[in-house]
DNA sequence: GGCCGCGTTTGACAAAAGTCGAAGACACCT
DNA sequence: AGGTGTCTTCGACTTTTGTCAAACGCGGCC
């Protein structure tokens, strides 16, 4: 494929996502100039925690995880990254190496555009830079409930909270990827006890599982169980 | 005091917070109309998590913390703040309610501005765009941080890594507020659990306990504690 | 159909964290 | 100097979480 292709494909798929939505041609053109395709297999490594910032990522297609690893090989998850979003942005903006490892969960593509084009792109765009704002306070607030969740809620809290809250109607749908050890890196447990935790819910009637769908059968018990308030 | 009293102040010290040293001599002045001086005596509570967003918060004088708590009264400290920062800014950025509770340490003041002024002032102030967007991404990286420490480390890592990272020198200082309970609340515990972590490093010969300054003893023991790697 | 691999389920056990109750130490106030 | 309240320390105990090892079930592949 040339590289006129590519760019055409990049300048056909960027501004349809939110982030850059309130960018003028000319700046779109732009960045489409300056975004790099990239492909992944499931498990492939996408950015490493650590190594100097890649860039912003923008995701074309298949989803991706962003984690942290203890030495032991524990994962915590700290994101789940779908078509559209955007990640790796707290290295670009803060100016440092890449804050999380990001993994593909299953085969996908991404844009790359390069830190210094988005940092340019900051000056002079206020719709821009109000998503960028709005997005990363975003974060703080997600990454402020997930503290409160570890330190203050039990697994079996987390996981109903977890529950009620990406069910839409009465139940969740689960992504090939979403295994029940991706659910647990996501709690910031292990296997086993989020397993439990599971069906100690579905013993007390709260929760239905099947193949590949939780269905939630009452919504009360759970929110008790989730400790809101 | 008068009015204009009162600005005059808030002129006089809004130049010096870093947040703000962007912003030119008409910006700055309308800022210091629009702000507002508070007092707060020790364990007033500044902000309460969930209210409608009150503004942003500089801090002129005193210490304050930024937690969440548990129904049963548990506390995690997200953050302390001292003279020249600024807090709530995420429930201003991201359009929400308080995104924590604030409390006061000790007897302190700050300068609270509405979050219009602020928002506005986003557009076509370049410096004062990379301030607060840094800002935000250091709080996200900060944020992780404790995410992946409540996660994957024990309370005695924990410790040890908040020894090592604000030990300047070989001692650390403790502030009058900065007692045992608060240490725990930052590290995501309880009190006795806390103790107990820092008895066993001083049994080990890694740190010294004194009244108002904890002294490390081997740096390199307390990097192996810590997990760090 | 039978084998294989991944994901799930289970049990027994170990370790870490949290709770309760109480006593000691220290700093501050009068 | 004495008393009071906060901060610290300790012991015994419970609960929650994590580890290890093994079996089970289901779907895809030869």
């Amino acid at each position: 494929m040339s590289n006129a292709d590519v760019t055409g494909q990049a300048r056909n798929a960027l501004p349809s996502v939110p982030y850059f939505s309130g960018l003028d041609a000319t700046s779109l053109e732009a960045v489409a100039q300056a975004a790099v395709r990239r492909e992944y297999k499931k498990d492939e490594v996408v950015s490493l925690r650590g190594e100097p910032c890649s860039g912003l990522y923008v995701v074309e297609k298949g989803w991706f995880k962003a984690v942290r690893i203890s030495p032991e090989g524990r994962e915590q998850a700290l994101r789940f990254v779908g078509p559209g979003e955007v990640f790796n942005e707290v290295g670009v903006f803060a100016g440092t190496s890449n804050p999380a490892t990001v993994v593909a969960l299953e085969r996908g593509s991404v844009w790359l555009i390069h830190e210094d084009t988005m940092l340019q792109l900051l000056d002079g765009h206020p719709r821009l830079v109000r998503s960028v704002v709005e997005d990363l306070a975003r974060r703080v607030l997600h990454l402020a409930s997930l503290v409160e969740d570890l330190s203050l809620r039990t697994v079996e809290a987390r996981l109903a909270r977890l529950l009620l809250e990406r069910a839409d109607e009465a139940a969740l749908n689960r992504r090939r990827w979403a295994t029940q050890a991706e659910m647990a890196a996501r709690l910031g447990t292990v296997l086993e006890v989020l397993n439990r935790a599971l069906h100690r819910l579905v013993d007390e009637g709260l929760i239905e599982v099947e193949r590949h769908q939780i269905r939630i059968l009452d919504r009360k018990g759970l929110r008790a169980k989730a400790m809101i308030e």
